[in-house]
DNA sequence: CTCTAATGATAGTAATACTATTATATTTGT
DNA sequence: ACAAATATAATAGTATTACTATCATTAGAG
């Protein structure tokens, strides 16, 4: 079998857009959109005008924008977690799990040709320059219920049971990585529009040491 | 003298809102509307309503919404450089400052009773959940120029300046300390709303326990 | 006491974020 | 092959938002 599913929430959608030919369309068209001109700037009107279709139909898909976005952010986490899954089948070592996990946080991914819909590089920058609008609203306890976070929650969680097999006694495994998450997001966006917010260079390289010693460091036992 | 002022690049307003009565309404009308309500669901026309204005006369003071966000969390970021500073005169040890740095980011500090129109742990609580916002768009390198990210990279050059005293070599000061300001913010918020992101419980205590021996372990020399 | 600046009152517009209805095309089950 | 169900297109309409514009009134400074 060819195929490969990452699967979200059904909260996430109104009806499922990876099983029909329209749904696909409506994905593809809104990351490139949300890439090129920002969440702010997308409209359903706009992403229908540019699949041929009506507003109407992207309604029948996605509530609004923002389940869409959250849709977008919670497959790639899902995407994210397969690839993380498939690299951690050949490391033994905490450590090198460790930092493996930041360097695909980090890295531009390559595209995946069993997906065609789905662009996985831009789909990257939208989660960088998007990503915590999905949460910082009111209806966060909501959506969280709806599930609008676990993908996140997820690779979170993963990390965290790993840095316990380096330090069992280490405090705040999940504050970590939710904060090395968010960080190698940041990070990113800091690099290419903020730069006097981090030391980095582009590439990605400074990005990934800065957060593997942060992380080792943090979790060691030496002190 | 008795007055404390508070300066934020004049790019942030149209027309000075501290210079006003109608201004200062303004600020303490948008500070308790946006806490309660969150950004998005707050308009001009509301504002003004709750103190018996027009919209016409609040957008002489705020181009929009945006600037208008972005002012109060500068605001907010240059009272806290106040507060930083005034804390440091007592103190030496470099460990010491940051240990204070990170106490004033992640607790609810008391009202400056000499700025009765601004009520600054509300406004915290806003910067808690709104500031990312401000920086992600697609104009951030325009309002960068403007100054709307100032008191942020402030902070980050101090913080970043006393790190490099405990440790000269230490490569990445300021992704350092933009990630631990990013994370006393985005950790109060996970404990309140996503308490699976985060190890802490809600008090603070434990995020600045956790944030300081993050910060203090990755810029120590002894590996 | 007049001139200027600040505010209020009111109106208007284009765009957004939807909802609703009906018609048409396509797929599916039998 | 045909009826039934489903998906989509086409169109219209509404409340709200995010402004801009104009003009009258008021208050304060010189």
């Amino acid at each position: 079998m060819n195929a490969l599913n990452i699967t979200v929430s059904d909260k996430l959608f109104q009806k499922n857009p990876e099983e029909t030919d329209l749904g696909k369309r409506i994905l593809s068209k809104s990351i490139t959109l949300m890439e090129k001109h920002g969440y702010e700037q997308v409209t359903f009107k706009k992403i229908a005008k540019g699949i041929e279709s009506t507003e109407a139909s992207v309604y029948r898909y996605f509530q609004n924008k923002h389940q869409l976005l959250a849709y977008l952010i919670n497959w790639y986490w899902g995407w994210l977690e397969v690839k993380m899954a498939q690299e951690f089948l050949v490391i033994n070592s905490p450590d090198a799990k460790i930092c493996k996990a930041v360097e695909l946080l980090v890295r531009p991914m390559d595209e995946d040709i069993r997906i065609p819909h789905i662009n996985e590089k831009v789909l990257q920058r939208i989660v960088v320059s998007e990503y915590p609008k999905i949460y910082l609203t009111k209806e966060v306890e909501v959506e969280n219920k709806d599930g609008y976070f676990t993908g996140y929650k997820r690779i979170c969680d993963i990390l965290s049971t790993i840095a316990l097999q380096i330090n069992p006694n280490y405090k705040y495994p999940h504050s970590l990585f939710s904060t090395i998450i968010s960080a190698a997001q940041s990070q990113q966006f800091f690099v290419e529009h903020l730069p006097r917010l981090s030391d980095a260079k582009s590439g990605g390289i400074d990005i990934i040491e800065f957060l593997t010693e942060l992380t080792l460091k943090t979790i060691s036992t030496n002190e």
